[in-house]
DNA sequence: CGAGAGTCCTGAAGGC
DNA sequence: TGCCTTCAGGACTCTC
């Protein structure tokens, strides 16, 4: 499942093969994602030319012009869903949900099996949206620091788990991420997020930013059906810490691997070396 | 405002 | 072999 590694990797992967293209022609197969696709969004993107692709937590910016308009093209890849570049007269699959047809004749094709994830269009230059606003620091980002954890933190009862899982607080940090990211800290992810001190604070910031890192480095991760846009699946799960190896042996001490739920989600730990 | 639960969806995996 | 059930998972949305 796309996570903010993944995310990146696909927007690197795009940003050559769509960068100054003119859209040719937009086709929906598909309109019920996440939100369902609204009926003017081929028209909308017929014409435009695509100036730049950027991103902001997993949603992708697809920042288009045309004579006298402006607009973004405002994707997120749910958790099954992949972009990746094809000829359009390629058949397409059961789940390929959306072709945005280039005047170069490429198309690029949105397949999401499970349909979480969002295709919209706003209108206008800014990039201001409700699904924007309220989204929190980027992980990689100087702004993101311990300081800014401690201080977000303070008053919150949530686990320190679900608290880097929660958008509005810092982006990018999924599932997967997230358990790595306290094993590296070496932090318990039950504890009360209000309760860590400034220094493990700052070993948690550190931790994400790691693990992130690496996994962008390794080109992003991939579970089950995850295709980066050119094609090649990732590998970073290869290298988990402790995601899905629950009654596994740690890989940094004597102790097993054990899992937990915490809000709904699975959360995979070392109780030795994690306290 | 914060916390917790519910929701969308389909493929994989397990039980019988 | 095949049907049925359960589960995972991002993140918005609703309820309390």
């Amino acid at each position: 499942m796309p996570e903010l590694p993944e995310v990146e990797t696909t927007r690197l992967g795009l940003l050559p093969a769509v960068c100054g293209q003119r859209i040719e022609h937009v086709i929906v197969r598909e309109s019920r994602l996440r939100w369902p696709v609204p009926e003017d969004f081929a028209l909308k993107l017929s014409g435009m030319t695509i100036d730049n692709l950027s991103r902001r937590g997993k949603y992708l910016l697809w920042h288009c012009h045309e004579r006298r308009r402006d607009g973004i093209l405002l994707s997120h890849l749910g958790m099954s869903g992949a972009l990746s570049c094809t000829n359009p007269l390629t058949a397409p699959g059961k789940h390929d949900h959306i072709d945005i047809v280039l005047h170069n004749g490429t198309a690029i094709r949105y397949t999401d099996p499970r349909r979480f994830g969002a295709m919209l269009w706003i209108d206008g230059k800014a990039a201001q949206h409700p699904l924007l606003d309220k989204l929190g620091l980027e992980p990689l980002s100087e702004a993101f620091s311990g300081t800014y954890l401690y201080a977000q933190s303070r008053t919150r009862r949530v686990s320190v788990k679900e608290f880097i899982m929660n958008g509005q607080v810092v982006v990018g940090v999924g599932n997967i991420y997230a358990s790595e990211s306290l094993h590296l800290a070496g932090i318990n992810p039950t504890l009360p997020v209000g309760r860590l001190s400034r220094a493990r604070c700052q070993r948690l910031c550190d931790a994400i930013r790691t693990t992130l890192q690496a996994a962008l480095n390794a080109g992003g991760s991939t579970l089950r059906n995850y295709v980066n846009a050119d094609g090649a699946p990732g590998w970073f799960q290869l290298s988990a810490q402790v995601y899905d190896r629950a009654g596994e042996a740690c890989r940094r001490c004597e102790g097993t691997v054990r899992m937990v739920t915490q809000g709904q989600r699975s959360t995979f730990f070392c109780p030795r070396c994690q306290r």
